[in-house]
DNA sequence: GGTCGGTCGTTGACTGCGCAACGATATGCC
DNA sequence: GGCATATCGTTGCGCAGTCAACGACCGACC
């Protein structure tokens, strides 16, 4: 009920466009639309809370948690600023200065590519796998609270194969005027 | 594959903390992270796109385009910047800011509220909502391509479950040092 | 009626991010 | 080899958002 909108509107195109005490009117409520809204709502909320925490509890922000998470998995605990940049959904920019950040906080220090003289690679350090691995268990205990303790095996299977259908195909093809929708309208 | 991990980590604490080639050794493989995986990259993914979408169709933010819908839903279109900073899910600071677009824009008005001398209602203007009408169509249209059209009407009454039940408990309560999690572990 | 704490919306300072432009390097074609 | 084009990571600039502090106002309690 309080949830955000962000659809529902359009409809009754040919309604009196007196400035009336419009109640209704221009709701369309398309089927799908409540999920829709539950989906915004749910991370809006979800991801604000787990932020909060982790930065009270140790000064990292969800995409620097993140990051550093995604360079410890990487072989080596090294990832190509490219490659991290796309894991962490962030522009190029965003990535550079990411890590500048976690450079200067020690918990990643930059390495010439050995392949590639223009790369440059994130690779974790001591400290910073320390640093996550702390902060770890503070965001999965948010995790949990916040969502995975609310849902069972079977919700939780639904929802990742219902979203992993939806995020797969946006993986990283350039901007689509339409592609993949399936041939129904534009 | 490529999605966030965002979590993931911990496990194996006795390892030998030599810097080894690690390959694995700290991933801890929760059961439902995948499902948190999927949510955190399908969100990243599709909001990045409508988002591009309706900026380059109308100059539209999602979060405005939010605003200027929740305005419309409302009794009278108008609606308290309070209540509207809540519904779009931003700070008090964040609203008067978007709002001040909105208005120089011309899609909204600011009135005195009747009831409270302290208060500002945003009323939406006609050009407002001829303006939100027509990013309607673009930000459905994108809705559907993403979103809806990946998803039989099972799963989106499983998503609207699933995630209004995670999502609802957080609606406004302050910062719960631990509160509605069913009584288990901390 | 006066005072005190709480809430309303706004503002200043700051931060994090994206876009566009840049030098450096890689790669393909001649 | 020599050149054109593309990609890599960084940077300047601007924008949107938060936090903290503010004046204005509400409501309750004395």
């Amino acid at each position: 009920m309080t949830t955000p909108s962000l659809s529902r509107v359009a409809g009754a195109p040919a309604e009196a466009p007196t400035a009336a005490r419009g109640s209704a009117a221009l709701i369309a409520d398309e089927p799908g639309l409540g999920a829709w809204r539950s989906f915004l709502t749910a991370h809006a909320r979800i991801t604000r809370r787990l932020d909060e925490e982790l930065q009270a509890a140790h000064g990292l922000s969800l995409a620097e948690y993140d990051a550093l998470l995604q360079i410890a998995h990487a072989p080596g605990r090294r990832v190509r600023m490219n490659v991290l940049a796309e894991r962490v959904i962030l522009s190029r920019s965003g990535i550079t200065r990411l890590v500048d950040r976690l450079e200067a906080a020690g918990a990643v220090e930059r390495k010439a590519c050995s392949t590639d003289a223009r790369g440059q690679e994130a690779e974790l350090t001591a400290v910073g796998l320390e640093r996550l691995r702390s902060a770890a268990t503070t965001h999965l205990e948010g995790v949990r609270r916040y969502f995975l303790g609310r849902l069972d095996s079977a919700d939780l299977a639904g929802l990742e194969a219902s979203l992993g259908r939806v995020a797969d195909p946006l993986e990283s093809g350039s901007h689509p005027a339409h592609e993949g929708c399936p041939p129904g309208e534009l």
